[in-house]
RNA sequence: GGGCGAUUAGCUCAGCUGGUUCAGAGCACCUGCCUUACAAGCAGGGGGUCACUGGUUCGAAUCCAGUAUCGCCCACCA
């Protein structure tokens, strides 16, 4: 049968991957296997595959692929998150290029282009998680804001308010002025900046001078209410309980004492902002003091901003900060390095504001979630995430939940009085009518009168779900599907969402399943560029994954992708390791072309190709060993290398060219037939990192039915190898090696015929007697040694000899001798130096000792031989 | 400011609870080869005071302390 010179892997993935969709080979039931889970993490619904994405999903198909031939119920749960602030985002500004603004719209128009949107852009990624081979089930493909998650989520957050852990409160909260919504604490990037420290001046009203304060946000003077100064502050005793004027706004203001304020830092005196700074809002209430917010929602002043009124925030810093200087307010400007707070989702600078928001009490519910990771009830790889987890676990805030957007599940919260205290919670509104009326004693309340609330809950207060809902477990707690495939078995994520999502999943388990989610949590590194540099569309840094795909198969690229990145470290991609696999791929088609092109004869096999079938028989079981150890520790890179090295290395270097018959020679029945199962087996191994390449050539090894497929073959039991077979072999090649370089030092070419002495029956295994002969192109094997001059090489233990025919020039030989003397001696040395160490044969254990006076030994008859060797030389 | 982790070949990383002259892998690099599966390849080769300084020990890349550099997380100093 005759194999094309080149694979068709643009071919070969799209027909395979619908084959599987056909053959439904992804799909799972409940049956009575054991279950293997896997969400994923559902990416944004409108967005596109990046490499991030890829190096995530490219695991776990690895590790649920494996888990389908391990035998196990294998379901992967694919699905989309709505994203709450992105998508919103992504609409307003499609709208504004199209000339409308949001707020011209009512909620129920805006929610229509939203919807519009999401049927347009959403899906595209999952079409892009199929070329990457994703096995998922796509029959299950959840949406966080779909009928089922949606009623999940208000189920979740009536029972949450019923259970008092949910409140409403009116709090400093992390403003985003561009998405006009508040944040969570976790959703405020930390960035460090230059900024400057502006000094300025309040008159005393008194009229002894002034008093001078530092801030790096001149723009909230026109929200001050007072300066504060420390109470043990000499420099200001006497100013304590004066009043002085706040410049531009020439507002009274007192000067009061608190020990919050820092002698040292500034002036020694503090401005009090408490609409504009957690800390100012702290003292503010401790004095009873006013609250005067001079911003807007979008970030611009109000009319507390007098002439500054409708500018921007940062606008205004530059132009009050000219206008304190004209008039004389500002002393001094110095640069300083500070740190302000940024969207994770816009990137705007976060401005501290008052409002009235929902917030989660997290004290009680984090409690079984940081014991579950301390427990390595739920194990972290790599583990070092386990303190930064407990560090957050320990001093968790209050998870503020609200947010001032319409794409999200709307807070089912109702309101039915004039007062914002008047409200209930309910799931629907009709039962919300009812509570209301219950609690108002008002039989005449209607439907018209209640209110729902209009915010939307925080995107994260549906994912963190995600695990239990899309099994449709918080609706209906004790389905069949839950409770078979609950709880998950991997979790693979970024760490930067570690506490965003992975701690609230875990938290949300053990409330809702009394359980933990999954049992390990893979964490992926962030995926670089060459200059380190974070992927980044910005950045325009990123390569295409579906133009990689294209360009080196997508198994090469899975195969680059997995090549360099162990768990938690950061992965520096380059395009040189897709190369890397799609040479691989290259490879193991060409070995393909060689064992199909080979015709067959009945004799018996030789000898050398008989030993080598022994051999990777045995050398297969020992690598399984070593695969199956590291995907116990989910090391996939060192498992894929491993895999690698057999296929490469141990198959195509060695076991192939010591099966290959001559050219035009025929093999023989019985090697091929085993060629063909080693390959076969091979296949398996590699099915679960280059899903289409391993489909592919297991079909074109052997006739299969219609529907059988690889993808289930059962992986292989670990079993016990024979050491023997395995050292024999190793003992084998490093002859054949040796061979090699004599040819290679020595000019003699390849063909030439060579024969050589072995000194001793164990220096050369007899079962690769043949084998040797074959692949070092070896004529005859001496017994005696004749004193004619040659060469001589090293093979594990053993001092090998080949004659060399005419003349030769010896003295390179001598210096290799020499050198090898040399270096035995020394070795000798450093050995007789530890035993002749009364403390080290007192200390050190009795294996240790012994082995060392076993190298003794060893070395002395090495040394004798070559010391032999050299005086025969002259 | 607090915490955590890292530092081994040009690059990315292995090296478990100290013990072979222990320093290893893949890629990259250099030198030969267009040898009838594969030049996307084959055969060979060079390359590291294991960040630095001390300590513990018969023995340290490995354990301890300090220093330096880098990274990550947390944090309300104007």
């Amino acid at each position: 049968m005759s194999i094309p010179a080149n694979y068709d892997y643009r071919k070969a993935e799209e027909k395979w991957y619908q084959y599987w969709l056909d053959q439904k080979v992804f799909e799972s039931k409940p049956d009575e296997r054991k279950a293997y889970t896997i969400v994923i993490p559902p990416p944004n619904v409108t967005g596109v595959l990046h490499m991030g994405h890829m190096l995530n999903n490219t695991i776990q198909d690895v590790l649920i692929r494996r888990a389908r031939m391990q035998g196990y119920n294998a379901c992967w749960v694919p699905g989309t998150d709505h994203a709450s602030i992105a998508t919103e985002a992504k609409v307003v500004a499609k709208l504004r290029e199209e000339g409308i603004s949001k707020d011209q719209l009512s909620r129920e128009e805006f929610l229509k282009h939203a919807w519009d949107w999401t049927h347009k852009h959403g899906g595209i990624i999952l079409e892009q998680l199929k070329k990457l081979g994703a096995s998922c089930d796509w029959s299950r493909e959840a949406f966080t804001l779909d009928e089922i998650r949606s009623e999940s989520v208000i189920k979740v957050f009536v029972d949450l308010y019923r259970k008092g852990k949910i409140y409403r409160g009116y709090r400093m909260v992390n403003w985003d002025p561009e998405a006009k919504t508040t944040v969570s604490d976790e959703e405020v990037i930390h960035k460090e900046i230059n900024g400057k420290l502006y000094y300025v001046q309040y008159s005393r009203e008194d009229g002894e001078g002034y008093i001078t304060v530092a801030t790096t946000r001149p723009e909230t003077i026109l929200g001050d209410v007072a300066i504060c100064v420390n109470p043990e502050d000499e420099r200001y005793r006497d100013l304590i309980g004066k009043k002085v004027r706040v410049p531009v706004a020439n507002r009274s203001i007192p000067v009061i004492a608190d020990e919050y304020v820092d002698r040292e830092f500034g002036t020694g005196c503090l401005k009090i902002t408490p609409a504009h700074d957690i800390n100012d809002k702290a003292i503010g209430d401790k004095y009873d003091l006013e609250i005067i917010d001079v911003l807007n929602e979008d970030g611009t002043l109000n009319e507390h901003g007098l002439h500054y009124q409708g500018q921007d925030r940062f606008a205004v810093r530059k132009a009050i900060a000219r206008e304190l200087e004209e008039k004389g307010f500002l002393s001094k400007v110095e640069d300083y390095k500070t740190s302000v707070g940024t969207s994770e989702r816009t990137g705007a600078v976060i401005e501290p504001r008052l409002s009235v928001q929902w917030f989660l009490k997290m004290k009680e519910l984090a409690e079984p979630a940081l014991k579950a990771v301390m427990d390595n009830e739920v194990e972290l790889i790599p583990e070092k995430f386990k303190n930064t987890y407990r560090h957050w676990m320990e001093n968790v805030h209050d998870w503020s939940i609200s947010r001032q957007l319409w794409w999200g599940h709307q807070i089912p919260a109702w309101y039915y009085g004039e007062d914002d205290q008047d409200f209930v919670v309910a799931e629907t509104k009709a039962e919300a009518l009812e509570l209301a009326r219950k609690k108002t004693a008002k039989a005449d309340l209607s439907l018209s009168d209640i209110k729902r609330d209009e915010d939307v809950l925080d995107t994260w207060f549906s994912s963190w779900l995600w695990p239990i809902s899309v099994f449709d477990g918080i609706r209906n707690p004790d389905n069949q599907e839950i409770n078979y495939y609950y709880p998950t078995r991997d979790l693979v994520t970024a760490p930067e969402i570690l506490f965003f999502w992975v701690a609230r999943m875990i938290i949300a388990g053990y409330e809702y399943r009394e359980e933990k989610p999954f049992s390990t949590v893979y964490l992926t590194g962030i995926v670089r560029d060459k200059l380190g540099r974070k992927m980044s569309k910005s950045l325009g840094n990123s390569p295409d994954p579906i133009g990689l795909m294209e360009k080196y198969s997508t198994d090469g690229v899975r195969v680059g992708m997995l090549l360099t990145s162990p768990a938690g470290n950061d992965l520096p991609f380059d395009e040189e390791l897709c190369l890397q696999g799609r040479n691989f791929t290259n490879k193991i088609w060409n070995a393909l072309r060689l064992v199909k092109s080979w015709e067959v004869s009945n004799e018996k096999p030789d000898e050398a190709t008989h030993s080598a079938m022994q051999w990777f028989a045995e050398k297969k079981k020992e690598t399984l060993q070593a695969i199956e150890k590291s995907f116990g520790q989910y090391r996939i890179s060192e498992a894929l290398m491993i895999t690698y090295k057999l296929i490469w290395d141990d198959f195509c270097s060695w076991y192939l060219e010591a099966v290959k018959p001559e050219y035009g020679k025929p093999v023989t029945h019985e090697a091929r037939e085993q060629t063909i199962h080693f390959f076969e087996d091979i296949c398996v191994l590699l099915h679960p990192f280059m899903p289409f390449i391993s489909e592919e050539i297991w079909h074109i090894l052997r006739e299969r039915k219609e529907g059988e497929t690889i993808c289930t073959v059962p992986w292989p039991e670990k079993e016990n190898f024979d050491e023997t077979t395995v050292s024999g072999f190793d003992q084998a090649v490093a002859i054949v090696n040796g061979l090699r370089n004599i040819r290679a030092g020595k000019n003699i070419p390849k063909k030439a015929p060579l024969a050589f002495y072995a000194p001793s029956a164990e220096a050369l295994p007899e079962q690769y007697k043949a084998l040797v002969m074959k692949l070092g192109n070896v004529t005859e094997v001496l017994t005696e040694k004749d004193d004619k001059p040659g060469f001589s090489f090293l093979a594990g233990k053993y001092e090998f000899f080949v004659p060399a025919s005419g003349s030769v020039d010896l003295q390179e030989e001598k210096e290799k001798l020499q050198k090898d003397l040399d270096y035995q001696r020394g070795f000798l040395k450093s050995v007789d130096k530890k035993l002749g160490n009364e403390r080290f044969v007192q200390n050190a254990p009795e294996q240790v000792v012994n082995s060392e006076r076993q190298k003794k030994t060893d070395a002395e008859a090495k040394i004798k031989a070559l010391e032999e060797r050299l005086l025969e030389l002259g």
